[in-house]
RNA sequence: GCCCGAGUGGCGAAAUUGGUAUACGCGAGAGACUUAAAAUCUCUUGGUGGCAACACCGUGCCGGUUCGAGUCCGGCCUCGGGCACCA
């Protein structure tokens, strides 16, 4: 046979068109087929054009599709454009086009590259989020969130760029500046419009937990964002201890104003609290400062004001603060303790004031060590043994209380510990003992070090960390005990020593250890951690415990004390249970031009009134100028004529709402509208919407886990509660995709000069290369930089497949079955490969996948002949990923239909068995041979073989067989001694 | 600082989840064809020692569990990603 070269151009050419004339990727609903709606986060279409990164998830997921399509399913598989955004209309600025005229160019283009590399996109599905006819429906869910009032108008400070000239999201910045800029940031007064998205918070939080194909560090990330915390509000009265001060407090004389509320995780550490922070913009910081300090306090809040928003929660940063001069009542105690205003504290987060706990919160702890303020500990650290150690707390026992000392010794000449060894227990401590009644703690510690190793002279000098909580048995007293212990360290002063009694010498010995080895033998919890303190000077203490001087929380562990102080608080009325979240309401006006308009009229009688959706879509006019105006109005108040309209309400004047939407709109929901695009009664029919959704399986960057997706998966969850899809969460599976880096591992970038465009390498190498490579150079999700050499072995790859054509023989000659007997090896590596390449597809392998296909191909190769048979099944599990050069292939063999209309191959249960397996046989755990045997061999056939073996007779020789382990299939294991 | 993820040849990476470490690809070296080169094909390619058979070492580091650890446990180190004064 005389076979033509491989030839990429002609051949993906041909297909491309030959596939769109024959619509073969047009799909439909269709009731007797499973459906599979698979997607692609749809790209924005940027100026610079496509670089090899961009497909490679389009790649994968039309690897995916097709694959699905040849199993009979019926595959939803779009494709279109998030083509709003600033790119665009800053592009316009600079060049004096709309932004309308360079968006449809950056989409033609886009669309050219794309379809160079064969994707199976049903373009007639094809949406623009631009287009009035999709943004229509952006607008229609906008005012339905406003009539449920999910969308109202805030006019608290915001987040402005001031390069960007627009607001932005708690969610548009990056490291405290913009994203999109890069500049700092400020917060700005201006109204705008606001999201509830708060409202969905605990439901996006909650439905994680369904969405067990997503990613785990995805779902991670979400959880994080939206930062649920629990804990409790709590209401400090307002004092002024000064009695000749009073008066400047007068504001706060009534009941409600002299309350301000605080949030806290820590209920449990109220009675802890030797301070009171409010943030610098708290409303209340005018009222309750006193005019003494007004003059300071003023010059801090212009202070901290000046600071950008990055600069505030620089991390390395001192703490400030100052004093207002007033007081807060404490509600559990009564007692007052001053009132300071520190930017530590925020005011988006909370309440904008917080207790202060300096003994077990380690910004206030900084931040009253700077200030002098008292450190007060209501946590005592608690250690129980457990497992199955000795110590463990016996039941039916009683437990008795005891006051315990530990003592540290050091002795400054040699810097060595002095420390108790214990033979019994195998372990070390410090010195201990308990402290009698009424002894001093200082006293008993250095009365147990004279007893216990003869020590005399000892200066204290200080105590390490407070009392730490220990709940264990003692075996020498077979009693439980509960010790209240507490750590005191001293110096050596000199070695004078006296004898020690013979009892204690038989229980312990006294040892001095280096500083480091100190640690190396100690068991017990709350030893270490007293070592830890000492080592780290380490004071605060953040986790659970048993709370102490805390009136009626004492002796409650961290769990119980917290519910108590709430129910404490919420019988007198000074406190609740609350809820916290990071996630703030999203602030959804731009003051840009190129975005959707929001649907509002302005009316000086009425309000804020919606446009009636019958008039949707209020469509963007055409301007003079998109130029932001930097003063907080839109480019679109700059004309009357379409700002200036009839209230739909009153019918009086009204004006219609300036802002535009931000980019995310759009992309919250264009998924569905693939379903049913020119549909202009609905967003999407309801039934096709049954059909279609959810979303199977969605593909795209991790860039996206925070606000794409959360922005998604919140408007979902909206139209699902008003009845307009029918699925609580829009998708099933989701998978991100690694970036593709240059070569030189940075980033493609023009900046770089870096940038490798997929037309050339289409050309050059052919788009069926390019796909393979692609899904070869590694794990899908993983990044990984891009080798012109590697893309080189994968076209090797398609050239062998093109070349072998030359091996297959007249296959009109033999029978199948004769060719089974023949090709016996073949085939069952064919079988596993089919196999391989399916579960590889499903679980995203693809890298793997491929490399199965190049293990078959290059056994193919090393035959003479093969037959038609093993070939064909070859194309078709190659086809997903090289469709062009397959249905080309598929052709040549007189295949008259397109080879995706064709079922994907089964494989023979039977033929991935192997007959003969390599028994590995290792000695103690090592391999020294292995032995071709029946795959199905017995434990007693083995172990025979194994031991007839020269090669092993030579190890097991003059040493004993302790046992020998074997596993099916797989080993023989001797263990000898 | 906190929360994820990862560390395997010269490089991209495999390893049926505890059972032959380095599949597949790239690169490199040697050879064949050729006047020559490219292309193609064949062989070699973790390290050390040895003529060799073979032996020892080897999956970031230290320790543990196990007949057996790249895989599990404990403690570090390094690199990526996310969050970051969140009370």
């Amino acid at each position: 046979m005389n076979i033509k070269r491989y030839n990429h151009k002609s051949i993906e050419s041909k297909w491309q068109n030959k596939w769109e004339k024959e619509q073969l990727y047009k799909t439909g609903e269709d009731k007797k087929r499973p459906k599979y709606y698979i997607l692609d986060m749809f790209p924005y279409p940027s100026g610079t054009g496509l670089h090899v990164g961009h497909p490679k998830g389009y790649i994968a997921t039309d690897i995916f599709a097709r694959m699905k399509m040849m199993q009979g399913y019926n595959v939803l598989h779009p494709m279109g454009w998030d083509a709003f955004g600033l790119p665009a209309e800053n592009f316009a600025l600079k060049n004096k086009t709309h932004p309308r005229t360079s968006t449809d160019k950056n989409i033609a283009t886009f669309k050219e590259q794309l379809g160079k590399l064969g994707f199976s996109h049903d373009w007639e599905r094809e949406i623009n989020t631009t287009d009035p006819k999709f943004y229509k429906w952006t607008q229609w869910i906008f005012l339905q969130m406003f009539k449920k009032g999910l969308a109202y108008e805030s006019h608290e400070p915001i987040i402005w760029c001031p390069s960007c000239k627009t607001g932005l999201a708690q969610e548009d910045l990056e490291g405290g500046k913009c994203e999109r800029c890069g500049s700092d940031v400020e917060r700005r007064p201006m109204c705008q419009w606001v999201l509830r998205i708060t409202d969905y918070a605990d439901r996006m939080l909650n439905d994680l937990e369904k969405l067990p194909e997503w990613e785990s560090s995805i779902k991670e990330m979400q959880r994080g964002w939206i930062g649920r915390s629990e804990g409790a509000e709590v209401q400090f009265q307002i004092v002024n201890k000064r009695k000749e001060l009073s008066s400047e407090v007068s504001e706060l004389s009534s009941k409600e104003d002299g309350f301000i509320t605080v949030f806290t995780t820590r209920p449990d550490t109220l009675f802890g609290a030797t301070y009171f922070v409010m943030a610098p913009e708290h409303p209340l910081v005018t009222k309750i400062t006193t005019q003494k300090r007004k003059a300071e306090v003023e010059r801090y809040i212009r202070f901290a004001g000046s600071k950008s928003e990055l600069e505030r929660t620089e991390l390395t940063k001192e703490k400030t603060g100052v004093f207002t001069g007033s007081y807060a009542i404490n509600p559990v105690n009564g007692e007052e303790i001053p009132i300071w205003i520190a930017d530590y504290v925020m005011m988006g987060y909370g309440t904008g004031a917080i207790m202060a706990v300096p003994a077990h919160d380690e910004r206030d702890f900084e931040f009253a060590k700077k200030y002098n303020i008292p450190v007060k500990p209501v946590v005592a650290p608690f250690f129980e043994a457990n497992g199955d150690m000795k110590d463990k707390v016996r039941e039916g026992i009683p437990t008795k209380k005891r006051n315990i000392v530990y003592a540290l010794v050091k002795n400054p000449k040699t810097n060595q510990f002095l420390l108790i060894k214990w033979p019994e227990y195998k372990c070390s401590t410090y010195v201990v003992g308990g402290i009698d009644e009424g002894e001093d703690i200082v006293e008993a510690g250095k009365r147990e070090v004279l007893e216990e190793t003869g020590y005399k002279n000892l200066k204290f000098i200080k105590e390490i960390g407070s009392e730490v909580h220990v709940n264990y048995y003692a075996t020498h007293k077979k009693e439980n005990r509960y010790a209240i212990a507490r750590c005191m360290y001293y110096e050596l002063e000199n070695e004078e020593r006296d004898e020690v009694s013979e009892e204690e010498k038989n229980k312990h010995e006294a040892a001095w250890v280096s500083e480091k080895d100190v640690d190396k033998d100690m068991i017990f919890g709350n030893i270490i951690h007293f070592w830890d303190i000492f080592k780290k000077e380490e004071k605060v203490y953040c986790e659970n415990g048993i709370s102490i001087n805390s009136d009626f929380l004492n002796g409650l562990k961290t769990k119980e004390a917290k519910e108590k102080t709430i129910t404490w608080l919420e019988e007198k009325k000074l406190g609740k249970k609350a809820i916290n979240y990071k996630l703030k309401d999203w602030v959804f006006s731009r003051q840009r031009y190129w975005g959707e308009p929001i649907p509002i009229i302005h009316c000086e009688k009425c309000g804020a009134v919606g446009v009636p959706e019958e008039n949707l879509p209020v469509k963007l006019p055409e301007v003079e100028r998109y130029e932001p105006s930097g003063t907080g109005e839109s480019p679109l108040s700059t004309i009357p004529k379409w700002v200036n309209t009839t209230c739909p309400k009153c019918g009086g004047p009204g004006k219609r709402e300036t802002n535009t939407m931000p980019q995310w709109a759009g992309s919250s929901w264009y998924y569905l509208r693939y379903i049913d695009p020119e549909n202009d009664k609905r967003l999407v029919d309801k039934k096709k919407e049954k059909y279609w959704s959810p979303v199977d399986f969605y593909v795209g960057g991790a860039e996206h886990a925070t606000r794409h997706l959360i922005y998604a998966r919140f408007w979902h969850k909206f139209l699902y509660d008003i009845g307009v899809v029918n699925y609580e969460e829009p998708f099933t599976r989701l998978q991100h995709v690694g970036l593709i880096m240059a070569e030189d591992g940075r980033k493609m970038s023009k900046r770089w000069g870096n940038v490798i465009n997929p037309d050339d390498i289409v050309e050059k190498y052919g788009a069926d290369a390019m796909r393979v490579y692609e899904m070869f150079m590694g794990p899908f999700s993983q990044s990984c930089a891009w080798s012109t050499n590697g893309l080189v072995g994968a076209r090797k790859f398609l050239e062998k497949i093109w070349n072998i054509q030359l091996s297959i023989k007249n296959y009109e000659l033999y029978p199948s079955s004769e060719y089974k007997r023949i090709d016996d090896n073949l085939n069952r590596l064919l079988h596993k490969t089919i196999k391989k390449v399916g579960e590889d597809i499903e679980g995203f392998k693809l890298n793997t996948a491929v490399s199965a296909m190049m293990i078959l191909v290059n056994s193919m190769e090393k035959e003479k002949e093969i037959s038609k048979e093993v070939y064909e099944k070859l194309l078709l599990v190659l086809s997903p990923f090289a469709p062009h050069i397959a249905e080309e292939l598929w052709g040549e063999l007189d295949n008259k239909e397109s080879i995706f209309k064709e079922t994907w191959p089964e494989y023979d249960q039977e033929l991935i068995k192997d007959e003969k397996i390599q028994l590995v046989v290792q000695i103690n755990g090592k391999l020294r041979d292995t032995i071709e045997v029946g795959a199905d061999i017995s434990e007693d056939d083995a172990k025979k073989i194994v031991l007839e073996s020269e090669k092993i007779k030579k190890w097991v020789e003059n040493k004993n067989i302790i046992k020998i382990i074997f596993v099916k299939g797989r080993l023989v294991n001797v263990v000898v001694r």
